[in-house]
DNA sequence: TTGTAGGCGTTATCAA
DNA sequence: TTGATAACGCCTACAA
């Protein structure tokens, strides 16, 4: 690798002058300059940019911190903040955590001691004051982390109550739901909708509530238990759209014909919901808007060193699929 | 952010002692070595890792590409590589490429810059010359790039047959295949082995092959037309997951009933292979060993400068889910 | 308009 | 056993 040094000494000139040309800071004779741009050209000359970044203090590097990128919601966020991080100038970098909080503040100093520019965080067990060590803008995405940081996240309870208000309006009479995991802020926030739009019902009871932890398998198993329980049970809101798939298994496996014996509505709007059959109804939140926007206030706070703390609430949005879609019932209102 | 020069002085000794201390190397006097301990304690020193990249030559990162994270065989690759690399002290750089040459060799070219310790790339459209640039150990993952490089992949061919060799044994007398991406490797090698299974039989005809391009969308529109014109198909082969979800709704929209109608199998065994309804049949890779595999070479390469090029070939496994599972049929194999 | 020189934080060589 | 010092490659006062 070519180095600043053998550039210069092919033009003839300093390395200081080499610099000046390259960034094109300082004067510069044009035909000196000439020369130079002639000595990178022969001699692929690449700048090093750990040099640079050792001068700089700055990496030009970005970290996303997700729980697991397996799980389906994330792939489309990670995306988002990619594209806008590279369209930028900066450089990606990935870390599953698994909500661990060890693991997150490890990968937080790690990162840190590499000089990285910011972070956007998704986390559901990250604390404020675990904060306190960060010596870099961040962003906390999908989950609020305190509120002196900056977030982006969607309605979950206006939502989520949108959700349950759907089934009511297609004529489910009996409306259960599948929370997700017990300690993430979004999942209680789904939950409150829920009950918002339900709770004051005569029918209502507290069993129409279970636990699916966010996860295919369980949200199937606690659906099949509590539809055999109470077999009056015709619409569910469940948590996320993993989840939502679990109840149409679930359904499936009892013999109950969606949307007709049983409406189903997820929250999330991944690509899943689509590829499903039948089609999952869901709250589709802009999920790569969302990421797009997160990495969007990272960087101006890294650029600008602006330190107003931003939030934005993005909306989520119905989209009707066969999950809800009664042939009769859809009529009628 | 203190310096090895603050922790040299607050110990009364010697940047030169310091770093010997702290990476255990080169002699240190019990007392000393104390002294300096206490040191970096009390300032909370941490050691700057892009100095220490300067010094190395070395930054201890090692960046995936990927075409496109969202389609959803990545992220458990990608997740395997994570927790490889990050086990190993890695960093670990994600970076997607849309298959788009001028994106991947302007990653390869900045992350180099950047010191990057080595790839790991799935690509189906990076040519040999195009590694002639590459300065540091690289791998190819799920599709080869150039013999002369080692690689991790599957046995797409034989495992295509296994999967129609399947479709025969449950009864299907007419059985089509969705190809993927017409210049992938894999998907070339697929169709290979679809063909090994059925040109020699004479009910065989061209047209049973349509494209969808590796998509949901296009395979559920290519098969619409297919079953439309050809009523007396009864098995599809699709060449991946998504696809045969996309097979699916086309039979759903189509009033076929599966599998008694039509019976399908996939390709990758992708968690959707298992939400979907009916499951889906499919040929399952060990989507998380092969990235393992991957970054293991990767990181023996990077440490052991051992050039040998190793090549790692898994087997896909037949995962019979309903999509196949005919309740006559079945029994009279 | 250009060059000299010092520094970013670390490590390793060599002398003491 | 320890310390001075010269790299690693780049950038920017400051001087010329």
């Amino acid at each position: 690798m070519a180095t600043i040094r053998d550039v210069a000494r092919y033009a003839n000139v300093s390395t200081a002058t080499v610099s000046r040309v390259m960034n094109r800071n300082g004067y510069a004779d044009a035909e000196t300059s000439r020369r130079v741009k002639e000595a990178i050209e022969q001699l692929d000359y690449r700048p090093n940019d750990v040099a640079r970044s050792l001068f700089k203090g700055r990496s030009g590097m970005i970290a996303l911190l997700v729980p697991d990128i397996t799980n389906p919601f994330f792939p489309e966020l990670a995306r988002a903040v990619e594209d806008k991080t590279n369209l930028n100038g900066y450089s990606f970098v990935l870390c599953n955590t698994d909500n661990d909080v060890a693991k997150q503040l490890n990968y937080l100093n790690a990162l840190q001691q590499k000089s990285i520019d910011g972070f956007i965080i998704v986390s559901s067990s990250l604390t404020p004051d675990n904060m306190q060590s960060l010596q870099v803008p961040a962003v906390a995405l999908d989950r609020v982390i305190s509120p002196s940081m900056p977030s982006v996240t969607v309605n979950n309870r206006s939502g989520a109550r949108q959700a349950v208000d759907h089934l009511k309006a297609i004529g489910c009479r009996r409306i259960a739901h599948v929370a997700g995991l017990e300690y993430a802020d979004n999942a209680a926030q789904r939950m409150r909708g829920y009950l918002d739009a339900v709770k004051q019902e005569d029918w209502f009871d507290s069993r129409y509530i279970v636990s699916g932890a966010y996860h295919f398998n369980q949200a199937q198993e606690a659906v099949e238990t509590m539809l055999s329980n109470n077999p009056d049970i015709d619409g569910i809101f469940a948590g996320n759209d993993m989840m939502g798939a679990g109840v149409l298994h679930a359904a499936a496996s009892l013999g109950k014909r969606i949307p007709d014996d049983l409406a189903v509505v997820g929250f999330d709007g991944i690509a899943l919901s689509e590829t499903v059959t039948p089609a999952l109804t869901t709250m589709t939140q802009p999920i790569y808007d969302m990421g797009a926007k997160a990495a969007d206030m990272l960087i101006n706070q890294i650029e600008t060193a602006d330190s107003t703390v931003m939030t934005e609430e993005f909306n989520v949005q119905l989209a009707e699929r066969e999950s809800t879609l009664r042939k009769a019932a859809t009529n009628e209102q």
